[in-house]
DNA sequence: AACTATTTATAAGA
DNA sequence: TTCTTATAAATAGTT
């Protein structure tokens, strides 16, 4: 169809090859919707162009993914077997690794522990003291620095409204001074409460609670 | 094109239909294939009859789902959406639990604590001395009813070579007699190595060696 | 991008 | 279905 006849063969002219495809590729479109209008079809035509261009035509109310299913569904080719497949992999990994956590961590509370003999369970026991161990001496070593802190805050604090009660007894005033002795214990336990900011304890209670529960090793 | 001119809707008569589907689906296969051919373009074509029928053509060297790929690359639309997403939420899913779980058992080791306070290392403390107390309990189960087994069976063996021994003593005989007894020597080890079984020390070292381990709440 | 001579596709009929 | 054939549609080469 066209002035002369053509062989069905890559035409060699690069603009020639275009223009050809931009023609046929509208007809083709053409009969995809023809086909589609007349005999009640389903069709999915996409089409890349030698330069990469894409052009797709799709049945009204489908989706080129439904008619792909469906392609999938009847063929039985899994199309999205390499990805498909990794994810699977992945996720039986996963699953096995969770599974081996959760069976430690099990160990580690005290669950499950029916299948272990006297060695596995003294060698677990083992671990556990090691780790409570570490703990205990983060535990010591955490208390140590905050209460090192506080004491530091609390000298600091003390020296200032030390040097602050100086400045007023040089006013030599006997009310001024009995106010002040008053307003001290009052700076006194602002301090303190300072220095417990996260506990609700007085500080120098917690240290000795915190003592009594220390071991050192 | 034809002998008369037709609209382009739907061929109510069905054996028409059909006919005119088989015809046109031929001529845009032969039309793919051309454009294929000429254009040196990538095309794809899935046609569902209105029966159901699947026809394909896709252009050579290449697979359906090469093309798909592609398409869906250029498209940026997930053709795969439900199962993808879905497998996609599960993965991440386990990784977020796998993370967690991890951090858990960091912590049962006694690692990774710096994030913690003082409150948290003493609740930490607890979960594991508590977890200590089952594994220890467990333990001495294990050990006592092991023992009470052993005992039992060193009990039954004993009594069976008392009682062969003493069949043996019926027999009245001085040189036999001062045989059994080395007999007996060796056949009381054989029955404290029965005992023992699953360990390499000797079962009294064992109980010894366990009692001292051994805390009860 | 438009034109048109020709080829190709196909509707209707057998 | 497949073949035939008159006619519509597509398009190659040209402008």
């Amino acid at each position: 169809m066209g002035r002369g006849k053509i062989d069905i063969k890559k035409i060699v002219n690069p603009t020639n090859r275009q223009v050809t495809y931009s023609k046929r590729r509208l007809g083709i479109m053409k009969k995809a919707m023809e086909l589609t209008v007349l005999c009640d079809a389903q069709v999915s035509l996409i089409m890349f162009s030698s330069s990469g261009k894409l052009a797709d035509y799709c049945s009204p109310s489908t989706e080129i993914k439904d008619i792909f299913e469906r392609y999938q569904q009847v063929t039985c080719i899994d199309i999205w077997d390499p990805q498909y497949q990794r994810m699977q992999n992945t996720l039986k990994n996963l699953r096995e690794i969770n599974h081996n956590l959760q069976k430690e961590i099990r160990q580690r509370k005290g669950e499950n522990l029916e299948g272990l003999d006297v060695k596995a369970l003294r060698g677990l026991e083992q671990k556990l003291e090691e780790s409570i161990k570490l703990v205990r001496q983060r535990k010591y070593h955490v208390i140590a620095t905050q209460t090192d802190t506080y004491k530091k805050k609390l000298r600091s604090t003390t020296e200032i409204y030390a040097a602050l009660l100086h400045e007023l007894k040089l006013e030599d005033d006997n009310q001024r001074s009995s106010f002040v002795a008053e307003d001290l214990s009052g700076v006194y336990d602002c301090a303190i409460s300072m220095a417990n900011q996260q506990h609700s304890e007085p500080i120098v209670q917690k240290v000795v609670y915190e003592s009594h529960h220390l071991r050192f090793p």
